[in-house]
DNA sequence: ATTATTTTTTGTAATGATTACAAAATTACT
DNA sequence: AGTAATTTTGTAATCATTACAAAAAATAAT
């Protein structure tokens, strides 16, 4: 995508399209790799001048209660973060740690006996091996 | 369930039944509330003479380990721990914290095109607010 | 354009949860 | 009981995240 579209895109969703904002938001969107915050510092810190990873934070932090990225809690010492807002799953392999997407539909996922209870987000979490590392572990 | 049950299921998992270990799967089995590290220390410690919260965490790091217990990763600065280990989801309040279980067969969960992995692990987490939080806004 | 005002970013310090580790205590074995 | 192995403890270290005030940048007003 480029960097006009993703401005276009914040501003939509009310987030003043600035320099960094939309680096950041680019890389989500180019990577999709479900970034940390020091995977997205790693690589960003060559790209801008002077950035602090404080400021990933806080971007971070303003695109999640923006809903344009969901923060993944798949592990409990790691936060990663995905520019893809719709419906579907991840997967995480406890060998490479990587964590991949898979689809899923909306009407897939079970309906709850939740009466009154309000819904704001659904997360699908699947942990194993990869089938990468597992072919690894065969041979 | 009784102290003897406790021992013979944690004997069965692999398990030495030590007092403290019987104690914290006793807690989390009787509670269902889904507790984080703090809330069990702060309840057990009136009970149990001198204990660490450094234990607590060992001993649910072996529950985990072992598959008798469940590490619940909803939110990211926290791990809750389940000792029901059976297919089931979780709902998260945004507004009283509290973790709810709800039924869901696993049937019912979405078969992902995963070709060649391994599941260890299936997690469904929901996040909102629940209909008695709901309730007390609306009034 | 220049200045003033608001917003954002920065960098350091603080916080909070979890882990490392060695000593003390407990448990199991002979 | 005596010895060896395991577990627990308590403090210190680590790691991710947040707080906060100063500096910088962006926007608005003159």
């Amino acid at each position: 995508m480029e960097q006009q579209q993703i401005s276009a895109y914040l501003l939509k969703n009310g987030i003043r399209p600035l320099q960094k904002r939309v680096k950041i938001m680019s890389y989500l969107v180019s990577k999709r790799n479900h970034p940390t915050v020091d995977m997205i510092y790693g690589d960003l810190i060559h790209e801008i001048n002077g950035l602090s990873k404080t400021t990933i934070y806080n971007v971070l932090n303003l695109f999640v209660q923006s809903g344009v990225a969901l923060a993944l809690n798949i592990e409990g010492n790691e936060i990663r973060y995905d520019a893809d807002t719709s419906i579907h799953g991840h997967f995480k392999c406890k060998i490479c740690t990587g964590v991949i997407d898979f689809r899923i539909n909306q009407e897939e996922l079970p309906k709850p006996s939740l009466e009154g209870f309000r819904i704001d987000e659904q997360h699908y979490y699947i942990k194993g091996v990869c089938s990468f590392c597992a072919n690894k572990i065969e041979a």
